[in-house]
DNA sequence: ATTCTTGCAAACGGTTTGCACATAC
DNA sequence: GTATGTGCAAACCGTTTGCAAGAAT
């Protein structure tokens, strides 16, 4: 499952329709090799190892732009500001990626723990699902 | 399902353990008569049509309270700076409420989709399982 | 040659903090 | 009476933005 070159990544970032810069392939590699799930500051921080006159404007912006392309995950804010919700049962959420509306989500509901077989020791607290897309007003199709 | 009374919602606050004020109770039931889920700033200029007095900082710190007591949920953001993965296929994290660091969850990861049975035209595109809690370094009983 | 990207620095905006006063218990 | 919460304003800090110079195609 390893073994991916220089050659692989810049192959990846063009079928993402996106032009090729060592920036780019340094974070984006920066981000490929690591099991942790860093911020922007971090991985600013790991490419100026190799490329010490990296911005971090730029970080922010090429990460910005490999979400947009969906060729990486942001796993968190899901919104630009927090949100709230009185109701506590673990319940999912559809959370509009256009107007940013969110609502529960009918159906499935419930007190549904997700099975999380053995995780190294780690202990669950909460759960939360969040389901991203378009609502029915902002669905594309919709001048 | 309906007719709580302030009563209610004073014995509400106190079960958690919280000390009662009028701002407080203000707070809470703006978001509980609500289905939106709103922002800090929505509830403040909610609540502020019947105490213009309110201070937005109380807000703030008051929905911070109800979340440390579980009383209420926060949506999203569940870490404090965005964080990135570059795992695409989706699979579920675990976010430690301490130390903020992000595991991928392992088992029953893939590409299981959740079922989400007509929920009034929604479009789903992404979907992110998080799951809350303390690694073993920050489990409650390490000193 | 043209379009897209970078670097820098300033601006932005949501959230937090400090402190004096007020309120809950 | 004491601990806790509130209001106000300033500070904080992660992120975004504008623009001139540089690189990709």
């Amino acid at each position: 499952m390893e073994g991916k070159n220089d050659k692989d990544f810049i192959a990846t970032l063009r079928d993402h329709g996106l032009q090729v810069t060592y920036q780019r392939l340094a974070i984006y590699q920066a981000l490929y090799f690591t099991k942790d799930h860093p911020s922007a500051e971090t991985i600013y921080q790991q490419v100026k190892k190799r490329f010490p006159m990296i911005s971090l404007g730029t970080v922010y912006k090429t990460l910005e732009k490999f979400y947009e392309v969906e060729l990486i995950q942001k796993v968190s804010p899901v919104t630009e500001v927090a949100r709230y919700d009185a109701k506590m049962g673990s319940h999912h959420h559809l959370v509009c990626l256009d107007c940013q509306s969110i609502q529960d989500a009918d159906g499935m509901v419930g007190e549904q723990r997700i099975a999380i077989p053995e995780n190294h020791g780690f202990q669950v607290v909460r759960q939360q699902v969040v389901l991203q897309g378009y609502c029915p007003a902002c669905k594309p199709g919709n001048s």
